[in-house]
DNA sequence: TTGATTTCCATAAATTCCCATGGCATCCAT
DNA sequence: ATGGATGCCATGGGAATTTATGGAAATCAA
């Protein structure tokens, strides 16, 4: 297993659809694409079907080549290889960082998501989700709060981790 | 199971946010970062998420790989996964203890504790908390005497412990 | 051509690396 | 026991590097 993607980022977007990747994502993705010491710019992948509202999901070359394994197993021909591979393989889009450690998303992908001038990059483990600032914040930290309400005043997240069987 | 952390430790925050990881925790810590003697310098993961009101949350290496083989034991897509995930991983920052004994806390983490001249850093078993000096003694002293107030006059933590059943 | 995209360069701020110091504790030889 | 040497620890300052970000030049496409 990889890296993982750890914390949230909030950087600028420009006129251009330019945005720097934060540091701490670049070096999951270099060690998350094989070519990479050679070719110093990591590539990577980005979803964007219509059941992801809000923002899209990045993931490394090498973590995006095993979801793709994974649709190959499922027998040719089939409805859920059908769907995945157009879910998937269909609404997923490959670039690489650039020098300055950037990125451009085109413009379909910045209105699907209502991006303007501020995205906030949020890791997810093995994938990090794009947001729009705006959008972050209106929808999702609104639902977090929502969330905190519902629980114990001092309510812990590990408790939502199963624990182990003992060995 | 790995070292605990004990105590609690008092160190200056300079202008840089830099401050001393007490050589007890770094202990700790060198003994739960699998590639530690090689590597000399052992990582840390800090927890921040908005749950924790006043603190940070420190974990060894060995004890976050832990959490997070807890979180990708959670059903790929389920609502429990994705929760866990944003609220760990999302709010979790990783780095490493530097060849002086310090780490720098991003600014935005000494922000949502209020962190200015003085820490403080108060062992908790397998995690220690990250507070300002200040809002500790105000808050949890007052917290701690507040319970002491509620409970016998000779009351004796150790009998919050369950006794182990008979074998 | 004209607009869009990509590549390259520039810079300020933030962060990391490296070295220096003073204090406290431990050890050792006299 | 005593004084000196040794080593680790907390802390400070500066140099060097990395980041995020803006803009100009070059390339591509319609």
């Amino acid at each position: 297993m990889g890296l993982s993607f750890r914390g949230e980022f909030s950087q600028k977007v420009d006129s251009k659809g330019r945005m720097s990747i934060p540091a701490d994502f670049r070096r999951v993705l270099e060690a998350g694409d094989p070519n990479c010491p050679e070719t110093p710019h990591p590539r990577l992948v980005v979803l964007y079907g219509p059941h992801l509202k809000n923002c899209l999901h990045v993931y490394t070359i090498d973590d995006m080549a095993e979801i793709e394994a994974g649709i190959r197993r499922l027998p040719r021909g089939s409805d859920a290889r059908k769907r995945a591979s157009r879910m998937i393989l269909g609404k997923s889009w490959e670039t690489d960082v650039d020098r300055d450690g950037r990125i451009v998303l085109p413009k379909d992908l910045r209105l699907q998501i209502g991006l303007e001038a501020e995205v906030c990059m949020v890791a997810m483990g093995d994938y990090f989700e794009i947001w729009s600032a705006e959008t972050y914040s209106a929808v999702e930290e609104a639902e977090m709060s929502a969330y905190l309400e519902t629980v114990d005043d001092n309510f812990d997240p590990l408790t939502l981790i199963p624990t182990v069987p003992a060995e």
